[in-house]
DNA sequence: TCCGCAACCTGGATGTTGAC
DNA sequence: GTCAACATCCAGGTTGCGGA
């Protein structure tokens, strides 16, 4: 079935002027068929058609693909109820034929309209339609909407009303001013340096697009609707909705329906009829099973993100699963480079086949390796050993895509499979290894692998100055002053705490003295986040105040015979609003029901049930675990990975609400000298409230500022145990 | 192959301007 | 006065190129 022949059946044109291609075309919605008029049922269409061509077409059986034998007549005035009833059916219409399409719900004609109804606020109720949607190379779509003469006119006359109130802007008309010689306002020359300014990306894409346009959306619409012979009866709108940075991108023409026949080729000798064949529809689709990184080095094998290789799967596009049993297929499955910007959404041939990256000019292949993949007979392929040569830089979009094809013709079969893409990652020159942030850092890693400081960069350069040349120097600094670490950078407060973030994320290896410090390989980048081994056992009668720095880190390393994942986590950190570490008496009576303890890491704040009771303080002895000892008044608490995170936002908008932080170490644990006893702080000051936006960091740079006003106002705890 | 240099790109911070 | 949009500045990140 040919949408020409169909379309002349109707006396719809079907027009294009550009090189698109036809995914998806049928009916959105008509009315219900009544005795005395002449609407349609989505099934009664069909029916329509069926008996029309006498046979059972295969269109039939094509979601999408309901033909009627006659057009849609001229519709009266819709009434209130009738327009309801109408939309009801078409909502039963659409739902039906959601539920039935055979390609992404995206790309189908349905999706458009809704969009289109969303964008436009108009209702299917309406207008009586027939539709056909087409994807150009560009990736955009183009809907075909067909309604009746009624109420073409007015759909119409607000399409147009819509389209210049979305296009008017307020420099507009000043722009105008400036070009009639007018004295230049400053909004005049900013316009002026807005056209010299280097586009944006979404800009240069959206030129693109309009290149494919050589008159303006709305110049194109008034002339097309102007120039067309009154005996095509045929009027043209358009609009072009254009979402930045979106791949959804719709371009709506409406055309009229005519009562005459007439000869489509002669009467719009510009526009092309589009043909669509049933065998055109893939019925399989190749889908890569594991995710590639989003990162990947030139010269380094490509593999997943568990380093595992890139499995390519046969999926049946109708069922969703995997196509288990190909071995009698001769299926041999290229690997190509796509750009980036190509999307999955609308997805076909031609529009893979010109997105295909070639190497560049005096470079080598830019894939090299064993790139054609062959299926087992689970129906899954492996990619061997393939890299890449060159970045991925040089593209617009700065991005890859992995992109699986079928050679129909090499593997003897005439089943048509879609092609397949991975997700879009960035390749980088093999030398980015050389300055790549370690994540987490290691304590002997130079200085400029943590974030915000750049190799050989001013901030490295300062720290080398003051003899801070690894993680561990820089974290010692961090926990003896971070107020002189803080002035020695004199960052950017954003930056401050970026890299102070990232310090604190740092992780130590038991094989730490055996690791090369210039080794310039990525450090183990599939490594488990740290996790604590429990706590051992405190004997509270060797209390003692340490220290008062939030994360206890550097100088345990001299202290060998401990376990290096004590060091960077807290031991304890306490919230409170006295000086007393016994909750019960810091707090008073009044609030003990709303004191509870931090019992996991799950993260859950507010106030907790009345009636909680209060825990158990921790005793010689007792198996107690660090996330047990963090209070805070009126029932909210903070967790451990709150704390790893230095993120107390959500704490400090509750008002009334104080801190009180304090961490501890076994003292046998080598603090040594580093910290100064007479430092130990807290942080309520005169007792006044927070209740500004403080961010960890400020309330550490207020612990060490207030440490000397009050130096009795400590709520700090000290425990050893037996290591 | 490694390294240094320089140019360019990118993103965040900040200031300016106009609309509301 | 506030907010959004935009330009400008700045520093880190990335990459091409050439020399050792």
């Amino acid at each position: 079935m040919q949408i020409t022949e169909w379309a002349q059946r109707k006396s719809i044109v079907v027009m294009s002027n550009r090189d698109s291609q036809c995914i998806d075309t049928g009916f959105i919605a008509t009315g219900k068929r009544q005795r005395g008029n002449n609407y349609f049922t989505n099934n009664e269409v069909e029916d329509d058609f069926l008996n029309t061509r006498g046979e059972n077409s295969p269109i039939s059986t094509q979601p999408n693909l309901h033909f009627a034998q006659e057009p849609p007549p001229i519709q009266p005035s819709i009434s209130a109820s009738r327009r309801e009833e109408t939309q009801l059916n078409c909502a039963s219409i659409v739902k039906k034929s959601d539920s039935a399409a055979t390609h992404n719900e995206s790309s189908s004609l349905s999706a458009a309209v809704k969009t289109f109804e969303q964008l436009q606020g108009f209702s299917k109720g309406d207008f009586v339609i027939a539709g056909t949607i087409f994807v150009n190379n560009a990736g955009v779509r183009e809907v075909f909407l067909s309604c009746n003469e009624e109420n073409k006119a007015p759909w119409i006359k607000a399409m147009i009303d819509q389209h210049k109130a979305k296009q008017k802007r307020p420099w507009e008309e000043l722009e105008q001013d400036a070009n009639q010689n007018q004295p230049q306002s400053k909004l005049a020359r900013r316009i002026s340096s807005m056209g010299n300014r280097r586009k944006r990306p979404w800009e240069e894409l959206e030129q693109d697009a309009n290149q494919n346009q050589p008159q303006s959306k709305l110049v194109r619409l008034i002339s097309s609707m102007e120039n067309q012979p009154q005996s095509c009866q045929i009027q043209v709108g358009m609009i072009r909705i254009f979402k930045a940075r979106s791949a959804l991108r719709f371009a709506f023409i409406m055309i009229g329906i005519s009562k005459r026949q007439y000869d489509i080729e002669e009467a719009v000798p510009t526009l092309r009829t589009q043909t669509l064949h049933i065998e055109e529809w893939p019925a399989h689709k190749l889908v890569f099973a594991n995710q590639v990184p989003q990162s990947i080095y030139t010269g380094r094998n490509i593999t997943d993100n568990d380093d595992k290789p890139i499995q390519i799967q046969l999926i049946d596009i109708n069922t969703g699963r995997q196509c288990t049993n190909v071995a009698g297929l001769n299926i041999k499955v290229d690997i190509v480079v796509i750009d980036g910007d190509l999307e999955q959404e609308g997805l076909d041939s031609d529009k893979f086949n010109s997105k295909i990256v070639k190497r560049r000019e005096g470079k080598r292949p830019l894939l090299v390796g064993n790139t054609e993949v062959t299926f087992n007979q689970q129906g899954v392929g492996t990619t061997g050993d393939i890299c890449f040569t060159d970045n991925s830089s040089w593209l617009r979009s700065r991005k890859f895509r992995l992109g699986a094809c079928i050679d129909s013709k090499r593997c003897g079969t005439n089943i048509k499979i879609q092609e397949g893409l991975s997700e879009k990652f960035v390749v980088k020159d093999q030398r980015g290894l050389l300055y790549e942030k370690h994540y987490p850092p290691m304590l002997n890693d130079k200085v400029w692998r943590l974030e915000g400081i750049a190799k050989n960069g001013k901030y490295q350069q300062r720290l080398k100055e003051k003899t801070i040349k690894s993680v561990q120097d820089f974290l010692k600094s961090l926990n003896a002053n971070p107020s002189v670490l803080k002035e020695i950078l004199d960052m950017q407060p954003n930056a401050w705490k970026k890299v102070v973030k990232h310090a604190r994320t740092c992780r130590m290896e038991p094989d730490l003295a055996n690791l090369d410090n210039n080794a310039d390989l990525p450090k183990s980048p599939g490594l488990e986040p740290f996790t604590p081994n429990p706590m051992p056992e405190f004997q509270q009668e060797n209390m003692e105040v340490v220290m008062n720095v939030p994360v206890p880190t550097v100088d345990l390393l001299h202290a060998p015979e401990i376990q290096a994942q004590y060091m960077v986590r807290p031991i304890s950190i306490g919230m409170g609003m006295g000086q007393q570490r016994d909750p019960a008496a810091r707090f008073g009576s009044d609030q003990m029901e709303y004191l509870h303890p931090i019992s996991s890491l799950n993260g859950n704040n507010g106030p907790s049930e009345a009636g909680e009771e209060m825990p158990e303080q921790p005793s010689a002895g007792q198996g107690m675990t660090m996330e047990n000892d963090i209070y805070c008044n009126q029932g909210y608490h903070i967790s451990i990975d709150d704390y790893i995170s230095s993120d107390f936002s959500h704490m400090t908008e509750i008002p009334g609400l104080e801190f009180q932080i304090s961490c501890s170490l076994p003292k046998n644990m080598g603090m040594g000298n580093q910290v100064a006893p007479e430092s130990n702080t807290s942080f309520n000051g005169n007792n006044e409230p927070i209740s500004s936006n403080l961010h960890a960091d400020e309330i550490f740079d207020g612990l060490s500022e207030q440490s000397t006003a009050i130096p009795n106002s400590v709520w700090i705890e000290s425990y050893q145990w037996d290591l």
